[in-house]
RNA sequence: GGUCCCUUCGUCUAUCGGUUAGGACGCCAGAUUUUCAAUCUGGAGAGAGGGGUUCGACUCCCCUAGGGACUGCCA
């Protein structure tokens, strides 16, 4: 059932790389396996059309083929579906392949543009041609209006009165359809939806090749996914019904037909189809909004998708446990709540010296100015703060107390709040500090304990005035972590400035 | 209109003929408390409706309703 890779190599090297200006971009986005070894000759693919940005949507369907195919030990391989001269764009390509390189996803090989193969498309239509399982049809574009709605309202699938005349003036403009069976049904056996039959009658016969001699949709999926070795198509449910009339193709061919997974859409909180009024669509404006490769992963798997109890997981577990027979027939909403959750937990994980850095890039995309010492002050903060926020956004948010710069304006709660009683105390304090054996975390925890302990109080009589000086009224974490991420020059500075006697 | 797909707490899901229908997010309450969070504990909350099959149905079948896809010389 299974295509060697090996058998669709020599077919994909008889055609042109593609155009110079990506080369860069194939470049970075293909990885090779240097051995190459398909012991399940499992191949899977993802193949954006590039008339836009990246979707979410397609973003997780490109994560299930690579989940897929790292799971089964085979292949993942990306092909950019440009057949539509009109409507690809250069930017397009280049925003999918951000998108995908920003999740992590690559191709093992090579990345295919489709209309580099259009020589190979027509090849094919020419064999369906020779075994009489292809037509030429020279039906004009409002013949075709009368006959679709003929079609419709008798509830049949349109038929071209080319399919059985003899052949028309070849000089003149005309498109090659497929010839498809009149009776029997086609089967495909989906391993997501299950066995789904179509009555061949219900199945037109789709164009193969236009009037300008360029391939379609249809014909050049079937036959790139052949040349490619591609075992199983995982695509998004609306290309369900194109199934049957490409499996109707592959057995025109003698083709293996390859097994196929339709998952479901993601859909936007209202149920309805995600769109621009949803908030994000394209997955670089998650990136924008401060979500994190590992947790848009883990998120986008769990939609749809999932295994027992488990919610919180990383790329070897997903890896280990994705099977698409699993995935959920239903269509997902997408819930900024829980997408929040899980970006969360994989943020507290992260590395501290890779969210400083991107926190430092979120922070100068912000309009405030930022101190020169900023990376240092937002490296210490980090650790302090990361478990408390979502996204690198919220850890920036969180990093404010310490970016301000001395001498920070109090505000005015603060400012009552320093009595001549307060501020005495608050001078015994900052001599605690000073003379602090360590200025970490811990050890400030232990000191303010201890002293609020001696001074024979709680927290609650120099705490929130303690804070107000430190953060300027701008939320921060607790007391001891807050001095720990300013650092003991500071925070005793940031205490000097306010416990100044007024002028 | 026709063909096809889908339907468990608000949301994401578990269950694969026998469970008090489980978990997670969110929500509510409490704990903690030096702000905002985070954290911990507890709570409310579901099988679209109707028929079958069966000793027994969320699970199998049929119908209805609702949602969606396709029906292009788009992909």
């Amino acid at each position: 059932m299974l295509r060697r890779p090996a058998q669709a190599a020599s077919r994909l090297a008889f055609f042109d790389a593609a155009p110079a200006s990506s080369l860069a971009a194939l470049k970075s986005m293909s990885n090779p396996s240097p051995t190459g070894p398909n012991p399940t000759g499992v191949v899977t693919r993802f193949a954006p059309s590039p008339t836009g940005f990246l979707h979410i949507g397609g973003a997780r369907t490109a994560l299930f083929n690579w989940l897929y195919a790292r799971h089964t030990g085979g292949k993942f391989l990306i092909r950019v579906e440009d057949t539509d001269r009109e409507r690809s764009t250069e930017a397009a390509v280049a925003a999918i392949f951000e998108g995908l390189d920003w999740l992590g996803l690559k191709s093992d090989d090579e990345v295919i543009f489709q209309h580099t193969r259009a020589p190979r498309h027509v090849e094919v239509v020419h064999e369906l041609l020779a075994k009489g399982r292809a037509y030429r049809c020279w039906m004009t574009v409002e013949e075709l209006e009368v006959a679709r709605e003929k079609a419709r309202a008798e509830g049949k699938a349109i038929r071209s009165p080319w399919r059985d005349s003899p052949e028309g003036d070849l000089s003149i403009p005309h498109v090659i359809r497929f010839k498809g069976p009149l009776d029997g049904e086609t089967l495909v056996n989906d391993l997501v939806k299950g066995p789904v039959t179509f009555r061949n009658i219900e199945l037109d016969d789709l164009v193969l090749l236009r009037a300008d001699g360029a391939p379609t949709y249809n014909l050049a999926v079937v036959v790139d996914d052949h040349d490619m070795g591609v075992t199983h198509v995982i695509r998004g449910d609306d290309h369900l019904n194109n199934a049957a009339r490409q499996t109707l193709i592959y057995q025109a061919m003698d083709w293996a037909v390859p097994a196929f997974a339709h998952i479901p859409l993601i859909h936007g909180p209202d149920g309805a189809k995600l769109s621009k009024r949803h908030g994000a669509q394209a997955v670089g404006e998650f990136a924008d909004l401060g979500y994190i490769p590992e947790g848009m992963r883990n998120y986008l798997a769990r939609l749809g998708w999932g295994h027992g109890d488990d919610e919180v997981f990383n790329d070897e577990q997903a890896i280990s446990w994705f099977d698409v027979a699993d995935v959920v027939k239903a269509p997902a909403r997408l819930d900024w709540a829980k997408l929040n959750h899980t970006n969360a937990q994989h943020l507290r994980k992260a590395d501290d010296a890779r969210l400083t850095d991107l926190a430092l890039a979120a922070a100068q995309k912000r309009d405030e100015p930022l101190p020169d010492d900023a990376r240092e002050r937002i490296a210490r903060t980090v650790p302090e703060v990361k478990e408390g926020a979502k996204t690198i956004l919220e850890l920036v948010d969180h990093c404010a107390f310490a970016l301000k710069t001395r001498p920070l304006t109090l505000d005015e709660k603060t400012q009552k709040q320093l009595t001549e009683e307060t501020v005495e105390r608050l001078k015994r304090l900052r001599d605690q500090l000073a003379s602090a054996p360590a200025f970490d975390a811990a050890t400030l925890e232990t000191v303010l304990k201890s002293f609020a302990e001696s001074e024979g109080v709680g927290f609650g009589k120099f705490g929130p005035a303690l804070r107000g000086i430190l953060t300027g009224g701008a939320p921060a974490p607790d007391l001891n972590k807050t001095m720990a991420a300013l650092s003991r020059e500071e925070s005793l500075g940031r205490l000097d400035d306010a416990l100044a006697p007024r002028a």
